[in-house]
DNA sequence: CAAAATGTCGGCAGTCTTGCCGACTGGCCA
DNA sequence: TGGCCAGTCGGCAAGACTGCCGACATTTTG
């Protein structure tokens, strides 16, 4: 199967041509490759305008109408099989030739690492109940201790994702985060939980990049460096901090400073409904819009495509950088699992709830 | 001119299909764009096989007859002017259309600033001078002389690029970079600058990602962390190395360990003209060809398009980043600028050369 | 329960993309 | 000078992509 057949085709002359295009056939096997794997991350049967729509967080950009096209070849194929018109599932015969074509796949971008995450998460606005993404970083309690001022400061001053976070103690884990004896697990609320929380309303919200964010007087001015997720395979805040390359000192101290955050964008006709749930977000501590774009409009000159708006969200681990940016050397890991949403508190107790852990 | 007609055009139902598609209009205009835009950097007429391959070089894939459609086009507008069958020019039109059009790219990722470079080095291969691509680092001379052993030793065993070098004084510049007072200028030559050399003999190699590779006994083993050049506004290798995630240490010590590399890719007709113009390049102390892959064949398991290969080239910020692993903070920058290959000098010279920057 | 609204699907047609070919030009060599 | 080669160009047709529509199925509403 997906045998193709191969530029034999160099044609008498200007040979070097069929060289270039990645050939017809190559490009409609990774169309179908991307197709099933969507697939395969549903469990109930999918349509194809959703197909489309999710298809969309990754940049990958057809129409509805190509997506059914495609569609009814993996059908006659038996990659997919249709359910009515509630939608296609992937069939064993798909997953099977996904598994083979997956080598032809770039190892674990950032991206695929979100989409997981966003499909995971179970965080209900409504039910203020579920769970939601962390980041996590293990720190010695005394430095933590050392900085608890700073970093409540992060959390007032709106340059962290929400107002929640979470302590670990030796031997709990998160993901494949184990928290060492003689340290703790420092855990913030990750910024693409907004984007799982959307995508149960509808709205499909895509993360196009993270970056460092000049802050002046508090207000956002202009990313000076950024890292798309779709070509990278560590997190950009997690790297900008690491490099120290960011400056919360000033960013609390009198608001001029540089921040982690993330540049998303989603279609035009949801800004409305995000400004109404972004409110809502913000009554559960999960506040973390820092500007929302107008149609067509770039933000901090950041152009978006027709039909969509950008939005700038804070980065979650920012709380946690000013103790890297204080020559703590400490182990942070973005995207590190899952917890759930009643075991956060708000930062206001941090400085009592660290006290047990000293 | 480039008016769209603006996606009003929602069905009767399901309106929102308009809005993922960028619309077909809107894919036109970043064609002609991207066309203008290699026209943009070239003083003499360029034809569309040409642009083909250079437009490769970013990952926009379409074929020559497409392109060449588009030129007409172009034609049509005034944009571009055919020059017989040399090729085509841009206009002064064209050059007004694309000032106009260039707020909607993204601020400079790594890729359009690598493709500058490209053009702007001089060096010739069989005359052996020119410019070539340095990094700059600057250092306190003190914190070198304590590296000297490692620093050559990562030139010996082969994980830098090539066997030259430079060092410059005190109050002279590189590019935008002047060396301080009491500091040093390290210098190596930049990895790109073997893409330089093989576009000027016709080899069109595109730099895909730059990556931390392990190496076992020596040899290539994977990448475990990659961050792709058309993504970020960054060096990745300069990230790594400040983030401290490399491993030099055990590279030079026992050949198992992280060092900075990249992965690129060309034409697999190209592949035997690489192997002997690696071998030239070899002999001029520009080597940094670490692995090269099969046509069609993944190369560390990192999947390649038809007809092309892919090849494994060292970073050439690697002798420098020792210094950073052993805690000595210092400030690297890739990409400085270029500098003539008659001041480079062999790694071997590099004790005797410091001396007199003590 | 009927009517309306929403959402899926396939057909059709127009446009975009691309492979292939023949025509042509300019350079090189016998 | 004539023939061969390498490279460019445009025409043509097949294939891919997408907008638009009508046919239906399912859900919501009054």
């Amino acid at each position: 199967m997906y045998t193709w057949p191969q530029s034999h085709l160099k044609s008498r002359r200007g040979g070097e041509i069929a060289v270039f295009g990645a050939g017809r056939m190559q490009k409609k096997i990774d169309k179908k490759i991307a197709i099933l794997n969507v697939l395969k991350e549903q469990t109930r049967p999918v349509s194809s305008a959703k197909i489309t729509e999710l298809l969309s967080l990754g940049s990958l950009m057809f129409s509805e109408r190509t997506v059914r096209l495609y569609l009814k070849e993996l059908d006659a194929e038996g990659l997919t099989i249709p359910h009515g018109r509630k939608g296609r599932v992937i069939t064993e015969a798909g997953l099977a030739e996904l598994q083979s074509s997956t080598i032809r796949q770039l190892p674990g971008t950032l991206s695929a690492k979100i989409d997981q995450m966003i499909y995971r998460m179970t965080f209900d606005l409504p039910m203020r109940s579920g769970t939601v993404v962390v980041n996590t970083s293990l720190v010695d309690p005394d430095q933590l201790a050392d900085c608890v001022e700073p970093v409540c400061k992060v959390f007032a001053k709106g340059f962290a994702m929400g107002k929640l976070m979470t302590l670990l103690r030796p031997g709990e884990t998160i993901g494949e985060v184990l928290v060492p004896e003689g340290r703790v697990g420092f855990c913030t609320v990750c910024s693409i939980t907004i984007n799982g929380i959307l995508l149960k309303h509808g709205i499909p919200m895509a993360s196009r990049f993270g970056g460092l964010l000049e802050v002046r007087d508090g207000k956002a001015l202009r990313f000076t460096e950024i890292i798309h997720y779709g070509g990278t395979s560590i997190d950009p805040l997690e790297v900008f901090i690491r490099s120290g390359m960011t400056n919360y000192h000033g960013a609390i101290q009198d608001g001029n400073g540089l921040i982690g955050a993330s540049f998303r964008e989603l279609p035009s006709e949801s800004r409305q409904r995000l400004i109404n749930i972004g409110q809502r977000l913000e009554e559960v501590g999960l506040g973390a819009i820092m500007e929302l774009g107008l149609p067509e409009q770039p933000l901090l000159d950041i152009p978006v495509p027709s039909g969509r708006v950008g939005a700038i969200i804070v980065g979650g681990l920012n709380p946690i950088a000013v103790l890297e940016e204080r020559e703590h050397r400490i182990f942070s890991r973005a995207l590190s699992g899952l917890i759930e949403y009643d075991r956060l508190f708000r930062f206001e107790e941090f400085p009592r709830r660290l006290q047990s852990y000293l």
